[in-house]
DNA sequence: ATTGACGTTTACGTAAACGTCAATATACTA
DNA sequence: TAGTATATTGACGTTTACGTAAACGTCAAT
């Protein structure tokens, strides 16, 4: 495993474009070492933007995703006050990925709903096509969100 | 429980402006009945609404909002291919779904692991102050992405 | 000496998701 | 009948998160 990367080594492993890793700088969310002009990235660096990218991939937008990055490196030092301020901003951030979890079960119960409704329809439309097996299967009981969309059709 | 709502009425609920939700309908998301000009929202569109918002806190564009949502009324008529196409976006959704699971729990992981050297920390300082309590407790074992974000310290 | 691959800064462009007016209509109330 | 509340449709502004192009430096290989 390599020490150090160059830009376009990030760029590719993480599949972004170099523009968005020097805008990431500029935002105050990596600051890599210099070789004179040239960006110089440590490993710290490479995580630092891994876990940057994990942020966008549950919707947090960069300066929240900072926010968080930085509370990384503060989580040990500092005085007092700065440490209870970090700890609330902790628990926030912990509360708000309590929610997407519960959004997220939500959303795949209800797509699972969904495919099965599918299914069963390509099921039915197939077997009267080779108009031979039986369409039975345990059918989906109806549940909350799906019906109460469909419930009101105009 | 009412049958239907104004805008205003949806706005306040949830939180948001009506300007938002005239934008959203803009977007196709929504399509509610009118009394002439006025907009006049059903159950199934305050529903709508609700999933629509869900998706967003989940940090996804609405244009992919947009295709599940209309997913939820295409899942059980139109034609094979239609209803084939459909799974698999379906199997997309999901398949995002479980990696924002992934992130999330690895996320609370991290977040944890500075919670809990933040509270270390502080309960060092009070201790130092009123120094009487000794400071033990089970201090918490070295992990992965923490690790490699302060081992590189410039 | 030139070509090509990589890097840099500066600057303008753009798409998404609204916010913020302004001008107008409609309905209820005093 | 005037006022207040709530609604409508434009139209322009704003923020975020980059894309894209220009103009230039650096180094190795041909």
């Amino acid at each position: 495993m390599q020490e150090t990367y160059s830009i376009s080594e990030l760029g590719k492993e993480f599949g972004i474009s170099t523009r968005a890793i020097r805008f990431y700088e500029d935002k105050q969310l990596l600051c890599p070492a210099r070789d004179g002009q040239r960006r110089i990235y440590s490993r710290a660096d490479r995580t630092r933007l891994k876990l940057l990218l994990r942020g966008k991939r549950l919707g947090w937008p960069l300066e929240e995703i900072k926010t968080v990055l930085d509370m990384y490196e503060s989580g040990d030092q500092g005085e007092l006050l700065q440490l209870e301020y970090t700890c609330r901003k902790i628990e926030e951030s912990m509360q708000q990925l309590r929610q997407q979890q519960k959004d997220i079960n939500a959303s795949l119960a209800d797509l699972r709903q969904i495919q099965d409704r599918c299914k069963t329809r390509i099921d039915r439309i197939t077997a009267a096509d080779d108009n031979s097996k039986p369409v039975a299967g345990p059918s989906s009981q109806p549940v909350s969100t799906l019906e109460e969309i469909h419930h009101a059709k105009r």
